[in-house]
DNA sequence: ACTATGTTTTGGTCCGACCAAAACACAGGT
DNA sequence: ACCTGTGTTTTGGTCGGACCAAAACATAGT
């Protein structure tokens, strides 16, 4: 059978995609969607409540649903709670910890084996925002993702960055935890140090393993943590 | 603000944690579910459609919804909407392709450092399974998944193969089209084989490199299919 | 024990109403 | 002309009641 809510969904959805409901833009009145599709409230609103949790339209209570063309972020945000269920259970985080391992260690040998000099510039830039920021932790942090960003960034190919994204909204609640020491981001930035050097000589067994390390360590510092929770 | 359906949503997801609403049966009648959280039948027939959308219970029209304890099986159902936008814009089907791409290559690797005994062998009965299937493309195509799917699981990681789902439900629709006759699976068969071999002599350079030419050509047959639509 | 039939329950849809917050319009002061 | 405060209208959130058709249940007949 079909509720005559997934019609309506379905015809919001295509004015999405012509462009006829414009992106980033609010969604015209409910009453109004009611006479444009001749659709009783309830299924404009359950329409619209569908639209919302497929990330196509963004909600705010007592506001105007806005328009927003999906990528691959609107992604994350969509499955952001059933990770977060995921994470609750008992070896959830550590599942997701082991895949970005997995996933950052390809990276590092992907940068290794194809960087570009604009690639490599990214990095060292970064890598120098990353030891200008030893002493301020919090911006340590920021810089400390950002050079992971990058890494993210050079395989060129819009789903990655996007991952990273995930990562980072999903792992850094437990990271917040994390006793963060000027000389532990000593510590951490040369590993990122040991990372790029492996990069620059084109190195993608060092590379790996220099990422491998960097993620074993931190991931010790923070076990503890999270097996209490 | 807050929406009180949002309210019901949090208190529902409780219960479905703790038990009190099992994994796989239906969830109590609106009605009563009304008397039970002292809400209106809008907030909570608004309530189960947001759950539904998070993927916590299956709805089928005219059916008593359906809990579901989320695993990352469901984190692809509540994505594939989305994806599937994704998909029909130019160039998104080649991005998620280039992202198994890299995947594959990097477990191929791993399984040529990793893998145990146990995986050896179950690589080696899909191979056989492959071989046998050579003369029956469908079943080709089954064995086919699964020879890539035996990688996924070697990760020891279940993230790994809720992602091989996902590939497979957003990629074979396109890959449907792809002519598959017998000669075609012969080739395919030793680019198996040839990943394979590299595994078994633990050579995960040799092993990267069979994944990446096996995916390349595969690529160029469908290439020309998806760029037209 | 099984099938056919009748009754009750239940999900899907619609309508009308009310409230409070947001959006808007307008008048007054600078 | 520009900001500001105030009053009006619009709009999203919630409620209650109603109806229909399909599903679930109960009951009688074979």
């Amino acid at each position: 059978m079909r509720r005559a809510s997934d019609d309506l969904v379905a015809e919001i959805e295509v004015r999405i995609a012509s462009g006829q409901f414009e992106n980033n833009k609010p969604l015209p009145a409910e009453r109004d969607l009611m006479d444009m599709f001749g659709a009783s409230r309830t299924v404009v609103r359950e329409a619209i409540s569908t639209l919302a949790n497929r990330g196509l339209v963004e909600t705010k209570p007592r506001f105007r649903p806005v328009v927003k063309k999906p990528d691959y972020g609107t992604v994350l945000t969509a499955t952001s709670n059933i990770i977060e269920h995921l994470l609750s259970e008992p070896g959830g985080v550590t599942d997701l910890y082991r895949s970005r391992e997995f996933i950052e260690r390809s990276l590092a040998r992907h940068a290794a084996l194809h960087a570009n000099k604009d690639d490599i510039a990214d990095l060292k830039s970064a890598l120098a925002a990353n030891y200008e920021a030893i002493d301020d932790t919090p911006r340590f942090f920021q810089t400390d993702m950002e050079f992971h960003g990058v890494l993210y960034k050079i395989v060129r190919n819009p789903i990655f960055p996007a991952i990273h994204e995930g990562y980072l909204s999903w792992l850094s609640p437990s990271w917040g935890k994390m006793k963060r020491a000027p000389d532990h981001n000593l510590v951490n930035y040369h590993a990122h140090k040991k990372i790029y050097d492996a990069i620059l000589e084109r190195d993608p067994v060092q590379a790996e393993n220099a990422m491998d390390e960097h993620l074993a360590v931190a991931w010790e510092v923070v076990k503890d943590t999270l097996e209490n929770k």
